[in-house]
DNA sequence: GTCCAGGGTGAAA
DNA sequence: TTTCACCCTGGA
């Protein structure tokens, strides 16, 4: 597949080492930092335009917006080793193609997410690796943002392989480094009972009892019931893991959070349960779920911090937050 | 210092 | 269908 059919993304300039993405606009805090993936750290001020650095698949990155345009970001690799084809890499783990248009066409009117999609629309799904998405989604039961990322950061700087000079530079641990580790291991590690489910996990992917990447060429619903099938891994995990790494744009993933969106903005009966609120959302967003997902996720946590939305938000939210 | 919530899940009632 | 234990970290 080449850049241009990709969609979104294309190089414009740079060698291996160093070279600018169009992007049409992509957001970097947003979608790096917005809960969909846990390795990515701010190197820039909050009031400065976004600088991150993070580790995709063997090269450590430094992803920058340009302030010149928009539409361009800036990849570094502070890695040593050669990276050969990284601007593929790169693209394709930024790159999933989200057609904008239509998004903004079916949902300009949305109560929720219209303003966003219109006003808005740099927030994008990322390609992760599976097995990485996998870790991250099973450590994120009744967990918050800042302890998931310390417990898949342990995960990587004491099972991966470092790749950079950063203290957060390493690949991550492959199921069969995870596997061999153990769970007392893990749980000594901080993940505490998620120790239990991940163990096992790292164990059916390292035997090859659970194909993560064939599940990208499966349907939606035979990929979600071979990820179930896991001991600690619920539709809610199941779904992120579909949206974010294996091509199933249709996952919408429902959390407490998104659970109370769907309530507020859509008239979602308060009992039901989260598994019929999915099935809900599907329905409705289609193949626009994940995003849409991830658009109400962002908005409930500006709305939490009152800085995003302006009088849209204000009116919308009751009294008792 | 104590208290509590935090991108859930599985098992028991 | 509902309730509860599961680990532990950071902030109030």
């Amino acid at each position: 597949m080449t850049l241009a059919e990709r969609g979104d993304l294309k190089v414009v300039g740079g060698d291996v080492r160093s070279f600018t993405l169009q992007t049409g606009g992509l957001d970097l805090e947003s979608t790096l930092d917005g809960g969909q993936a846990f390795r990515w750290w701010r190197a820039s001020a909050e009031d400065e335009p976004s600088v991150y650095d993070g580790v995709i698949g063997s090269a450590a990155v430094r992803i920058r917006e340009t302030g010149a345009s928009p539409d361009d970001i800036e990849v570094m690799i502070r890695s040593n080793a050669a990276a050969g084809d990284f601007q593929d890499t790169v693209a394709d783990y930024l790159g999933r193609g989200t057609d904008l248009s239509e998004l903004r066409a079916r949902f300009v009117a949305d109560p929720c997410i219209g303003p966003a999609v219109t006003g808005f629309s740099g927030l994008r799904l990322l390609r992760q690796d599976p097995w990485e998405c996998l870790v991250s989604f099973i450590c994120s039961s009744t967990s918050n943002i800042p302890r998931i990322k310390l417990n898949v950061g342990s995960v990587a700087s004491e099972l991966g392989t470092r790749v950079g000079p950063g203290d957060a530079d390493f690949a991550f641990p492959t199921a069969e480094a995870v596997a061999a580790a153990g769970e007392q291991f893990l749980r000594d590690l901080g993940l505490g009972f998620r120790a239990k489910y991940l163990a096992p996990a790292a164990e059916a992917v390292a035997s090859g009892d659970l194909d993560l990447f064939a599940l990208r060429e499966a349907s939606f619903e035979d990929a979600r019931a071979s990820l179930v099938q896991l001991n600690g891994v619920g539709e809610k995990v199941a779904d992120c893991v579909l949206a974010f790494s294996l091509d199933k744009p249709e996952a919408f993933p429902v959390d407490r959070h998104i659970r109370r969106a769907l309530e507020r903005w859509y008239g979602l009966p308060e009992k039901t349960n989260n598994s019929k609120a999915s099935d809900f959302a599907r329905e409705r967003f289609g193949r626009f779920g994940a995003v849409a997902q991830q658009y109400m996720f962002h908005r409930e946590r500006l709305a939490q911090r009152a800085n995003w939305g302006g009088d849209h938000v204000a009116h919308a939210l009751p009294e008792d937050r």
